[in-house]
DNA sequence: TGTCCATGATCAA
DNA sequence: TGATCCTGGACAT
C-alpha cells in the first residue's frame, strides 16, 4: 500500500486520534521496545509525512516510520461505556471497567509499536458525553505498526537529514517541483526509473510511476535530459492531482473520466490494491484505449507497466532499454 | 504446509 | 546489480 498519499493519510489519522493526548507506547515485538519505553506516557505534538516517511513528534524525540514494501498500520477505536457495554468490550455487569485490558486489541504477530490511548471520557473536553449519565465512559484509541523498513527515534537532527535526502513531496504544499526537474533535465537514466527516485519527487511508487507515464503518453524508457520543462510541469501537476485524490479515498485511481467503466461500458476492474488504473499490473490484458497489450518489464528491480501502444512519446529511448 | 510475491530502500561489490 | 531486510496474502501442493 504505501506510497506517499498513504503515509498522509496515515499522519492525517494519527493527529485525529492522538495529537494533544498523553500516550502509551509499546513494542509487543520487542524491536522497539527501549525506544518506545523512552516516549511512553509522553503528548503527540504532531505527526506529519514527507514523501513515504511519517514522523510523529513526542516532544524531544521524533518517531521516525518508513513501512517500505511491507508495513502496515491499523488503527482500531473503541468506545465502551462501563453499565451499557457499547462497542468493543465486554461491558456488562462490569461496574470498575479495566479500559486497557479490554478496549484494546490484543496483540497478534509481529507487532512492531502500538501506540494506545484510553481515556475516561466523562470530564474529557475532546468528548463531551451526556452530563446526565451516570456510568463512565471509557475512549480508546489503538495504532498498530507491523513490518516497517524503519521504525526509530530521531533526534531533531537526524530529521533534518532524513528530509534533506528528500525531493519535493507533490503532496506538501512547500514542495518546489523545480529541484526535481534539475535532476531529471540533466540525467541520461530512463524517465520510469528517474520517478522512482525520491530526490526527484517524494511518494512516488510504482504505481503513480506507471500510470503517470501512461497519461502523459511517454515511452518509460526516455532519457531524463530529452522531456521539456512543458512536460514537467504537466506531470508534475497531475501527480499533485492524482495524490491529492489518493489522500481523500485512500486508493490510487488513475483512469481519466472518459475511459471510466460507465463511459466506456465496460466492467469495472477492481484488483488487489483497490484502483482503477491503465497499465500497472495489468501486463498481457489489453490497453483500455487501445487495445494493444499491457506489457511488462524489470527495470532497476522493480516491475515496468507500459503500453506499447499509447506510450510512444519519445525523443530518444536510453541505450539502457534498447533492445 | 510451503512457496512466491509485493505500492521500498540500503549496502557491498 | 544482487543480496538482504521486513510481513502477510494468494496460490500451489
Amino acid at each position: 500500500m504505501p506510497e506517499g498519499h498513504t503515509l498522509h493519510r496515515l499522519a492525517a489519522e494519527y493527529n485525529a486520534r492522538f495529537r494533544g493526548r498523553p500516550t502509551h507506547s509499546c513494542s509487543p515485538q520487542g524491536r522497539f521496545a527501549p525506544e518506545a519505553t523512552r516516549i511512553d506516557g509522553q503528548v503527540l505534538v504532531n505527526a506529519e509525512a514527507n514523501g513515504k516517511h511519517l514522523f510523529a513528534e513526542f516532544g524531544e524525540h521524533v518517531v521516525h516510520v518508513h513501512l517500505g514494501l511491507l508495513g502496515k498500520v491499523t488503527f482500531t477505536p473503541a468506545t465502551r461505556s462501563s453499565a451499557g457495554g457499547k462497542g468493543l468490550g465486554s461491558g456488562g455487569a462490569i461496574r470498575q471497567p479495566e479500559p486497557e485490558i479490554d478496549l484494546v486489541p490484543a496483540a497478534v504477530g509481529a507487532l512492531r509499536w502500538r501506540l494506545t490511548t484510553v481515556d475516561a471520557a466523562a470530564g474529557n473536553q475532546m468528548y463531551p458525553v451526556d452530563a446526565a449519565a451516570d456510568d463512565q465512559m471509557y475512549r480508546a484509541n489503538t495504532a498498530d505498526l507491523r513490518g516497517p523498513t524503519a521504525c526509530e527515534i530521531l533526534t531533531p537532527g537526524e530529521v533534518d537529514i532524513v528530509m534533506g535526502r528528500l525531493g519535493p513531496d507533490p503532496l506538501r504544499l512547500d514542495a518546489d517541483p523545480d529541484i526535481g526537474w534539475q535532476r531529471v533535465s540533466k540525467s541520461r537514466m530512463p524517465i520510469a526509473a528517474l520517478l522512482m527516485d525520491q530526490r526527484v519527487a517524494a511518494g512516488v511508487g510504482n504505481i503513480y510511476r506507471a500510470e503517470l507515464l501512461y497519461r502523459h503518453r511517454l515511452d518509460p524508457m526516455m532519457e531524463g535530459r530529452l522531456l521539456r520543462a512543458a512536460e514537467w510541469q504537466a506531470m508534475w501537476g497531475d501527480l499533485v492531482t492524482l495524490m491529492r485524490l489518493g489522500v481523500l479515498t485512500g486508493r490510487i485511481d488513475t483512469v481519466r473520466p472518459e475511459h471510466e467503466p460507465e463511459a466506456m461500458g465496460r466492467q469495472p476492474r477492481m484488483d488487489r490494491h483497490g484502483g482503477e488504473v491503465y497499465v500497472y499490473r495489468r501486463s498481457g490484458q489489453p490497453c483500455l484505449v487501445c487495445g494493444i497489450p499491457i506489457r511488462m518489464a524489470e527495470l532497476a528491480g522493480r516491475n515496468l507497466f507500459w503500453c506499447p501502444g499509447c506510450q510512444r512519446r519519445s525523443r530518444r529511448r536510453s541505450p539502457i532499454s534498447r533492445q
